[in-house]
DNA sequence: CAGAAATGCTTGTAGATACAACTATTGCCA
DNA sequence: TGGCAATAGTTGTATCTACAAGCATTTCTG
C-alpha cells in the first residue's frame, strides 16, 4: 500500500487528532488501532475467499449462545449495530444457508437467528484465520495478563460510554 | 423512534466472540468499546446539529497540520480510510465551504485539503462537545497516566497490525 | 531522451449502514 | 375487557464506503 514518507519533519505532531488531551489521544489511538486491526482481518479473510468480517462476528456470537441461537435484539446489541442493519445482515446469512430464522412459542414477536450446520462448519474454518491474525497483532507485545488488563480497561470505558445512553 | 439501543431488560453479558483466547477477548472489547464510544460521539454531535464525526476528524487533522493543510494521501492514511473515500469526503467539506483544495507547485499530482476560516470556526465549536463526551467515557476510570499507558499499548498493537501489510 | 513503471488523486459502481416509518404482538391499567 | 403504550422486528430510502479502473504527473532505466 501507500507508505510514502512524508518528510514534514519539523512540525507539531501530526497524528490524527481528536483532541490534545490525554484522553483524546487515547481515543485517537483506539480508533486508529481498531481500524488497522479490522482492516488486517478483512484482508486475511478476503485472501482466503472467506466472507467478510461481520459474518464471522455474527456466526461467532450465535455459536456461543445457548442452543446456538440468539434473539435479533440481543444480537444487535452485542454487535453494536442497529436493528435494521442486523435484519439485513442476517438476511444475507440466511440466504447463504448459514443461519435460519426460528421463532419463539411464547412470544410471537421475537425471532431467533439460529446456527445451521453449514454455519458452524464455516465458523470452524474461519476461526483459525482470525485467531492467527490477532496473535500477530496482539501477541507480540502483550502478555496474556496484559491482554486481560487491556480488556478490563476497555470494558470499563465502554460501560461509561453506554452509561448516558441507558 | 430510532432503531437504537432499546435497553433490553436482560443486558446480556454474552461475550461476543471473536475467539476464546485472551487476545481474542481483548480484540472483542476493543471493537465493542470503539463502537460504543463512536456511537456516543455521533449522538452528541447530532443533538447539537453538528456535522457527523468523520467531518470532525478531518477538520481536526488538517487543523493540526503545518500551514493547516494536508496532502490527500496523508490524510487518508491518518484517518485509516481509502483514498477514494477520502476524495468524496473532502468533496463534501469543500461544498460546505469548510475546506478548499489547493495544489502543489513542485508536484502537480498532489492536492492539499486546506482549512478555511469557517472550518476552523466550526472546529472550535465542535471540539468541546467531543472532549466533553470523551471525558465522560474515559475520565471516570482512567487517570491521565493510565490513559497514556493505554495509548501506548494500542499504538503498539497498531504497529504490529500494520507490520504485515507494509 | 524515450518509454515503462510508479505515484497521487479522482470517478463509476456496487454493497452495506443508519435512520425513520411501519406492522405485529404483548403488557399495562382503568 | 377495551384501549393505549411499549416491545420486537422488518422495510424503504438516502447516504456513505470500499473496490477497481482510469487519468495525469513524475521518476526510473536503458
Amino acid at each position: 500500500m501507500s507508505d510514502q514518507a512524508t518528510a514534514t519533519s519539523t512540525a507539531p505532531r501530526n497524528e490524527a487528532c481528536p483532541a490534545n488531551t490525554p484522553h483524546g489521544e487515547a481515543w485517537g489511538a483506539l480508533a486508529r488501532t481498531h481500524a488497522a486491526v479490522s482492516q488486517r482481518l478483512q484482508e486475511a479473510l478476503a485472501q482466503g475467499d472467506f466472507p467478510p468480517l461481520p459474518w464471522y462476528e455474527v456466526l461467532a456470537a450465535v455459536a456461543e449462545a445457548p442452543e446456538q441461537r440468539m434473539r435479533m435484539g440481543d444480537l444487535a446489541e452485542v454487535l453494536v449495530i442497529t436493528r435494521g442493519g442486523l435484519t439485513k445482515l442476517v438476511d444475507r446469512l440466511v440466504k447463504a444457508e448459514l443461519l435460519e430464522r426460528t421463532f419463539c412459542e411464547t412470544d410471537r414477536r421475537v425471532s431467533y437467528a439460529t446456527l445451521l450446520p453449514a454455519g458452524a462448519s464455516l465458523l470452524r474454518e474461519m476461526r483459525p484465520v482470525i485467531v492467527g491474525e490477532l496473535e500477530i497483532a496482539f501477541s507480540a507485545n502483550l502478555s496474556v495478563e496484559q491482554a486481560n488488563e487491556l480488556r478490563e480497561t476497555l470494558d470499563g470505558v465502554r460501560d461509561n460510554a453506554c452509561a448516558g445512553v441507558l
